[in-house]
DNA sequence: TTGTTTCACGAAATAAATTCGAGGGATTGG
DNA sequence: CCAATCCCTCGAATTTATTTCGTGAAACAA
């Protein structure tokens, strides 16, 4: 499960645009394509490259709010953790979820409508949970994603 | 830019497999391939669709920890809020940058080596910035990412 | 009705992905 | 030092997919 230079191209160009071509992604890294062919089924056969995700605007879709919604549980055990996971995962409003160590217990991402879905949401879906104690809702003005995973082995 | 039930199904298809063929694609929603890549590109022309992007394995490539540093300016002037994004979104470790109301400015979800890493990270390109009033690191457990943006339109 | 628009279809042309056999270095073991 | 092996590359051939384009059906407006 070594990378060499190559590998790390592939993955970066991949992470940039997943629609790349397998005959450009050979051209910019500097293989014949039927190599680079090899090493992108290589990297997936061996879980380095986990699949791809398209993009979509959120305004297209009706989303004119995002929101990260902090929650505190009542308990920290291994069953109240998993249940709000679990529950939060299935909403689909989650864009994601974090399961983080401080003075929250999660940070939950979420996309809605407008101020009153986000306001429904809270209440009906977060509040109203046993396990939780208590959540803070920030709204998002906005919010940018870096263009590739950190590379620490090339 | 309206979406009718095929786009809808398209555009979730599309986030969930983004290396899906058109072919497949084409069979999965109902319609003749050429119909349905009129369809996709008609959806990346208008901006609906915006790309694509692998997922690529964190630990293969040296990511041991990952953290959210929330933020605190000195000042909510325009500048020093542009400034500071600018600068996070610069930073190879920034995976991406959330600029919220709330309590803190910034939540920005980094990818470390370690500790260490984490450490230098907070102290050399947070702390030390003229801009930055506090920052509060809490370690990610877990994280995970819904499978599509919801659509309020559909 | 008539004209117009929109959209789907399928065949043909173009282009890409994939398979496969072969060869060039590098490394290992004798 | 030589030979065997391995790993990776390449390019041609094959298979498969993408893309273009002309046609026609359905929806809509005048």
């Amino acid at each position: 499960m070594n990378l060499d230079r190559i590998d790390c191209d592939i993955l970066t160009l991949l992470q940039k645009d997943a629609r790349l071509s397998n005959k450009e992604l050979a051209a910019a890294v500097g293989l014949a394509p039927s190599s680079c062919l090899a090493r992108v089924q290589r990297l997936r056969s061996e879980g380095v490259l986990r699949g791809a995700h398209a993009e979509v605007d959120p305004q297209a879709l009706g989303v004119g709010l995002q929101a990260l919604i902090a929650v505190q549980l009542r308990q920290h055990s291994r069953a109240q953790v998993k249940a709000f996971w679990k529950h939060a995962l299935g909403l689909p409003e989650v864009l994601s979820v974090f399961h983080v160590a401080g003075t929250h217990d999660f940070q939950v991402h979420v996309a809605v409508r407008d101020a009153h879905h986000l306001r429904d949401l809270a209440l009906d879906a977060f509040t109203t949970r046993s396990e939780v104690a208590h959540i803070q809702t920030s709204l998002i003005f906005e919010w940018a994603k870096g263009q590739v995973m950190p590379n620490y082995r090339g």
